[in-house]
DNA sequence: CAGGCGTGGCC
DNA sequence: TGGCCAAGCCT
């Protein structure tokens, strides 16, 4: 019997998954439609949705929230009114706009595309055309060929798989391939074709304003009467996800060195990996068995080329990144041997307190800064 | 395809 | 407070 009921589960899961049991409830697009004519959101980049304006959002929209993102839009369309400009400009300038966003290899990704699109003369108007572009996956192809061309693509972000995965009482974990294949199957179906940038923007505002993860509002919500996780009062239960990464803590120290103009010693972090291209105080990994000064000596060897003694602790930082929390040392140090060259670094560079502020730098490194009083962060 | 990649806000 | 989350992409 427990065969014949995992099967009926099954078939059970598989009727309401169905990509024509929602596209085929009646009205279901037209509430959606008269729901967010009510109640969206006045952003700045819905007021003039044009390919460049609607690409720029959506990039910095990526795993970014949207109060976050507005004044960074704000200040790279003052900035770089068209594309063009966006191309003409150096990626360094670009980088230190985007500092303090988060996930850099956007903002190369962005300044990539622009040089593209420029070269091209105009945004491509085809989701395949869209893909070409680096930083531009399956959901950002779709959300600008319908938000700016009109095109009837299917956008699957975190917000339309939480509101597909309740409205279906989803068993299956979104985050996994076979979800969000299925999602994606479901929200192609679902696609308003009279009007897919209203359509993809309202599912994606439901999930933002009503159908949020905790707490949902769905007295508000103008699917309620369509939604299997409310009928079987479990909403909150959905989307079910794969288990979490723990977060690992590591331990870094950094070397703040003065020169005789009181200039400090800044390298460039590599373009690859974590928070590539970014300014720091040079620094690095602190492993268990060395102390704070051990440590220090060695990575600034190996990434600096110099001997050095290590002088007072300045201060001490806390951060955490994706899966990762860190904790900082940093020492004031004098150089014993050598000139300064850059070895695990591809720049160094003397900076002075007043020019610091117009490197790219990253949270962590302004959190440094603030520590050992070169800014005012 | 699982894992890397920032930051800030929420409870 | 630590865990979870947010308009994903890339390798």
């Amino acid at each position: 019997m427990i065969v014949n009921e995992d099967l009926r589960v099954q078939a059970h899961e598989t009727m309401s998954s169905n990509p024509t049991t929602l596209a085929s409830i009646p009205d279901l697009r037209d509430r959606l439609g008269a729901w967010y004519r009510a109640h969206a959101r006045v952003l700045p980049w819905r007021s003039e949705p044009t390919p460049y304006r609607v690409w720029m959002s959506e990039i910095m929209l990526q795993q970014t929230r949207v109060d976050t993102v507005i004044p960074y839009f704000e200040r790279f369309q003052e900035t770089f009114p068209t594309v063009g400009e966006l191309a003409a400009a150096s990626e360094e300038r670009v980088l230190g706009l985007w500092a303090g966003l988060g996930y850099y290899r956007r903002a190369r990704a962005l300044h990539a595309a622009a040089r593209v699109v420029a070269d091209q003369g105009a945004f491509p108007d085809t989701v395949e055309g869209l893909l070409e572009l680096p930083g531009v996956g399956r959901y950002t192809a779709g959300a600008i060929a319908s938000i700016a061309f009109g095109i009837p693509a299917p956008v699957l972000d975190g917000n339309v798989a939480r509101v597909l995965s309740r409205l279906l009482a989803l068993e299956q974990p979104v985050d996994k391939p076979a979800g969000q294949r299925l999602l994606w199957g479901v929200a192609e179906d679902l696609v308003n074709p009279e009007d897919p940038s209203a359509h993809n923007q309202a599912m994606m505002e439901l999930g933002a304003l009503v159908c949020v993860p905790r707490s949902p509002r769905c007295p508000s919500c103008p699917l309620r009467e369509d939604c299997r996780a409310r009928a079987q009062d479990q909403v909150e239960r959905y989307p079910i996800k794969g288990p979490r990464r723990r977060p690992k803590k590591v331990r870094a120290v950094a070397g703040l060195l003065l020169d005789a103009q009181r200039r400090m010693l800044l390298a460039r972090r590599p373009e690859d990996g974590l928070l590539g291209g970014l300014w720091e105080v040079p620094g690095g990994d602190w492993p268990e068995r060395l102390s704070a000064p051990a440590a220090l000596e060695q990575v600034w060897r190996e990434r600096v080329g110099v001997s050095i003694e290590v002088g007072e602790r300045l201060g001490e930082v806390e951060h955490v990144f994706t899966h990762r929390k860190l904790r900082l040392v940093v020492h004031g140090i004098e150089v014993t041997e050598g000139e300064p060259v850059a070895r695990g670094y591809p720049e160094l560079r003397w900076v002075d307190h007043a020019s610091v502020s117009s490197l790219p730098l990253s949270r962590l490194t302004q959190k440094v800064l603030a520590a050992v009083g070169w800014s005012d962060v």
